[in-house]
DNA sequence: TGCTATTGGTTGCCTGTGCAACGATTGAGG
DNA sequence: CCTCAATCGTTGCACAGGCAACCAATAGCA
């Protein structure tokens, strides 16, 4: 009772809404930001995502490690390997050995890849901006925390076999 | 001023910062989420993401065209007729023409396809269940509209060439 | 009735990426 | 010093999925 009308044919009441399933909506989002992302660094300047992330790290930190930019596994070390080696064919990227400890490379930009990151990361932030205008500033911070609390809960909940982990 | 420490060597302040960017958060968010649930319904199921759709749907609506799971383009044709092409080939899909218009299908769960729906949506409910646990009423309701302000503007801004659109 | 445009769905091709195995280097312990 | 385990990074393999070309069926229009 409650449950409206009782069986109108076969469904046995749908289980699952899919239009109303967290994961699904968070995904949906997800796509439809990183489509209006790739408009700009890929149309515009054919980076892949896992190359625009090492582009922004890189303009970030100046100098980083590939497997930092993993830094909780949401990047495969594969993929950075890859993204990184086509932006050195490009020229956009150079490595250095790091002395210290020969297993590992230092990465930096270019010039031409720092012009490149000056050039991308206003117009990225502009995007950002534009969906974020629709909401107050107190919505705003509402969101970023809710993205935390969620993003942590869900680290808990996924597959910890992501590379090692804590200590 | 209020800046902290001013230029430190040559970074140029980072204009983006990774962490803090919104379309990065949601797509690890959202990558978080689905490793947690690819548990279910891919390590116990052998269900890929697409499949898993096409089974909620149909679980949902009982009777459906391929052309409706993807109402605004979140899916492909071609990743749809895939997975359909699977579900039946294991026997959990049926295909029936359909008469009024021979160039589309009618979809619909076997008896097997329902039981497994029957089983996994549980369990991806519960899942679900545990990311939000974190969340007060409040925070959910929250969430909730956040998600859809943000969707609304991001289709707005995202790459209309998603198949036709308005109208 | 014919002719063209549109739509639902499939398939070949190609790229991107996860996985696992590997080489190189380092660190720990006897 | 030597050996074994752990770590950084690369690469071959396989598969998933986007794109575009295509087929079949329908609709619009003369």
């Amino acid at each position: 009772m409650a449950t409206g009308s009782a069986a109108k044919k076969r469904p046995p009441d749908p289980l699952v809404v899919l239009e109303a399933f967290l994961p699904y909506r968070l995904n949906v989002l997800a796509g439809l930001t990183s489509s209006a992302l790739a408009q700009i660094y890929a149309e515009r300047y054919g980076l892949s995502i896992p190359a625009w992330r090492v582009i922004v790290t890189l303009g970030q930190y100046e100098l980083r490690t590939a497997r930092d930019m993993a830094p909780d596994g949401v990047m495969h070390k594969s993929t950075v390997s890859r993204a990184v080696s086509a932006l050195e064919k490009r020229g956009l990227v150079v490595r250095r050995p790091n002395l210290d400890d020969r297993r590992e490379e230092w990465l930096a930009l270019t010039p031409r890849g720092r012009e490149i990151y000056e050039a991308v990361a206003p117009e990225a932030l502009a995007v950002e901006e534009r969906l974020l205008s629709v909401l107050t500033s107190d919505e705003r911070r509402a969101l970023s925390s809710l993205i935390e609390k969620l993003t942590r809960q869900a680290r808990l909940l996924a597959p910890r076999d992501l590379e090692e982990g804590d200590a």
